[in-house]
DNA sequence: TATTATACGGAACAATGTTCCGTTTTGTCA
DNA sequence: TGACAAAACGGAACATTGTTCCGTATAATA
């Protein structure tokens, strides 16, 4: 679903069949809905009607659904930019904390990135088959980077060993559901909560 | 919302003008309303339409709708008896275990009720206004009850002195979002690690 | 039994996701 | 450039679901 062949005009797909270029009205909605639904998301939430969206963008529903399938696709899109940068700050993180440390300033990003955007962490586990995609892309994308830091903190001796690093995404992002108000304080404060958790059981037994 | 003056028929009211009784069928269909109610609530979730609930029960939307004025009065009603009981678990529990514990126990007490319930976690922190009624009926029954439980243990100085009751509740709740699968034993889990988080601070500083 | 407040049922309305299809636009090639 | 076909567009139309309305049926009372 990522990034298709953009411009260039007349390209031959493995086959040697002729293939035509992405047409340049295609390319400009696609623009516009994502832009629309970026500021519509901020503002409403991901709960918003698609039609405001394609109002917004100045476009047909029809067009909407030619480009992003599912509600859920238009989605996944405009938050897949984010989930990478989020995904990327653990390298910076790691490099300047001790683990344990990291592990929680990491989470503590995570945080931020999912309390900012009303109604997400609710969808994301709303077991609902239209957002499988979008849960997968962030399993795919933060999972990873979250079984390395926490590994690193285990293997440290700073953390318990006995969560699992998927269980711990998923509990984050739920506890993120009550945010919006006070700029996801309330959010900070129950996963600083979660790590103290994590620490206690280490210092439990080490 | 609560228990009406059932059956007796011909009463009086405070003002003195004759009042008549509960009539039979109403009294029969609300009844045959919570039974399917609970019954479609246990196996599809709080999300199952209200047109399913009322053919279950052999009634029209329309009665639906008269003894419940929005689908969330129905679902309050129906978990009404189980908040209840829950809220009356504390007192056998402050009993036989000391105060942290007793909140600990307590809490998972709170999160197998939530797990159970399919949906009703997030329908209790959607912000929808739909569910105000019944998020108030939580928060009114079990609120005090965890501030007993908390205070009792901040006061023996076993669990830290920074987190408010009501965040702590809602962060239970959201935590039982992911349930489902495992027999809620993921939530279990994750509560218990925020207990841990609450016994941290303790260790911390006292 | 007659009367009347109460309750019933379901058609109808509103909001929203999604599909379908006739029309328009764009890129290519003679 | 001009014609043609593939691709994209727009929005009407359909499906689902919560909620309201109101004509009809029924139970309680006199």
């Amino acid at each position: 679903m990522g990034q298709q062949d953009e411009d260039m005009p007349s390209m031959r797909s493995s086959d040697g069949s002729a293939t035509r270029s992405v047409r340049s009205d295609a390319k400009r909605n696609t623009d516009a809905l994502l832009e629309a639904a970026m500021e519509v998301f901020a503002t409403r939430g991901v709960d918003a009607p698609v039609r405001e969206i394609a109002q917004k963008a100045g476009v047909g529903i029809g067009t909407v659904y030619r480009h992003f399938p599912q509600r859920a696709d238009l989605i996944a899109a405009v938050f897949r930019r984010e989930v990478d940068a989020c995904a990327d700050a653990a390298a910076a993180l790691s490099a300047s904390y001790g683990p344990a440390d990291a592990l929680a300033a990491w989470l503590l990003r995570y945080t931020d990135f999912i309390a900012a955007k009303r109604g997400l962490a609710p969808a994301l586990h709303s077991g609902d088959p239209a957002y499988v995609s979008l849960h997968s892309y962030f399993k795919e994308k933060l999972l990873p980077v979250l079984r390395g830091l926490l590994d690193a903190a285990i293997e440290a001796g700073e953390v318990r060993d006995d969560i699992e690093s998927m269980e711990l995404l998923s509990a984050v992002a739920n506890l993120c559901i009550s945010a919006g108000k006070a700029d996801g304080a309330v959010a900070r404060r129950m996963v600083s909560l979660v790590v103290d958790g994590l620490r206690y059981g280490a210092t439990d037994k080490s």
